[in-house]
DNA sequence: ATTATCTATAGATCTATAGATAATGC
DNA sequence: ATTATCTATAGATCTATAGATAATGC
């Protein structure tokens, strides 16, 4: 089993490094140059590691990256369970603890070159990952009486889109931190932007 | 001014091929061939459009893009003065006329592919021309007490965030159509997710 | 023997430049 | 003369392949 853990170590940095420049500038920005430069190593060499080349790369770190997050994002939602409110607190602190996602950006552009069953089977697995989990949990909670019924789709997609947004815009100097923006964006979504009326002790069971 | 009528209406059609695809794939996936070869003419000829080669054309196809959007969102603005649900909703309307923007793909990855004083200069011009009159929007609704208070740059990203977000995506054959969705968008941001209660016919003036 | 790297290089693009050509309108 | 195109090509990358080399652990 040494062997093995070797083999991972070293692949491991190359995912480490692909995922950061893949994520941050795009699949058509970074060549297999840059990757290696950041590594101390050559283009070349890391074709042992991915004999298929940068699309295999690319695709290696794509799904590493989602299954990490498919794994992040249910343990959050298990830990607010019964609550949206503090499953998407949970969700937004997963957020905050990885890397910036771009995953939308990555949607955009970079899904576009690669070759047409890869780009299937990744907007598959992120759709697993990502959007599904949260999907069940905002379904959850309409069945709970907790939101009123809305397009389960649209939400997820809403959330995980805004809290995808809190990556880029390079955090100018003014900007209140990550965290604090993360809350104001779930109050947004839960509670709306029109005033609230003093809430009533319990709620009224009307309907028009 | 016929010579220049002449010469608006041949580099207008290079820029709006150009905008269909850099809009849609990126500035790094689409090259000059791409663009030469939908125009039916050959690479070298955009040279005559633009000298300053790839980066110029890029960059000219998007100030032209940030001014148009600056003057549709201003009417749209104008149109609804007053309700800010009138004006987000013909906000969305003139960004359903338009091509779809994926501002946010634009400025995730190709901002960083053109050279500083470039990228600065159309990271102003898009905040300009998008950003600021609708965060203007925001703060006047603040002011008359429509919405609570909340930071406007956080709404006015997260509207126009949303907005692009509707344009990514491919429209599956099961998702209700853009118009739909953005309007539940709306209805998302202002009356928020939370079950409502009775409205009453006016509203307390209280405050803790 | 296996792991992880290297050098060298072929082949494919891509951007950009130089200079020629055809059509149009004075 | 101006406008808009073309051909040809230099120079710079980029991906990918072939085969050599060094270190490690049996």
């Amino acid at each position: 089993m040494y062997m093995e853990q070797e083999v991972r170590d070293s692949t491991q940095r190359v995912l480490d490094v692909a995922e950061t420049l893949f994520m941050d500038r795009g699949y058509n920005a970074i060549t297999l140059r840059d990757i290696a430069d950041e590594l101390g190593i050559k283009q070349a060499s890391l074709y042992y590691h991915f004999p298929g080349g940068k699309e295999q790369l690319f695709m290696a770190m794509a799904e590493r990256m989602f299954d990490r997050h498919r794994q992040g994002i249910m343990a959050a939602l298990e830990a607010g369970k019964g609550d949206l409110r503090a499953q998407l607190r949970e969700v937004a602190e997963w957020f905050s603890s990885q890397r910036p996602v771009k995953f939308m950006g990555m949607m955009h552009a970079d899904l576009a070159a690669l070759n047409p069953e890869h780009k299937e089977q990744l907007a598959r697995k992120a759709h697993a990952a990502m959007f599904r989990p949260l999907r069940d949990a905002f379904v959850a909670a309409q069945v709970r009486g907790e939101i009123r019924p809305m397009h389960p789709d649209l939400l997820a997609g809403s959330f995980l889109w805004l809290m995808d947004g809190l990556n880029y815009g390079e955090t100018r100097s003014g900007a209140p931190p990550r965290q604090v923006m993360a809350e104001e964006l779930i109050s947004l979504l839960l509670d709306g932007l029109l005033p609230r009326q003093a809430e009533p002790a319990v709620a009224p069971a009307t309907r028009g």
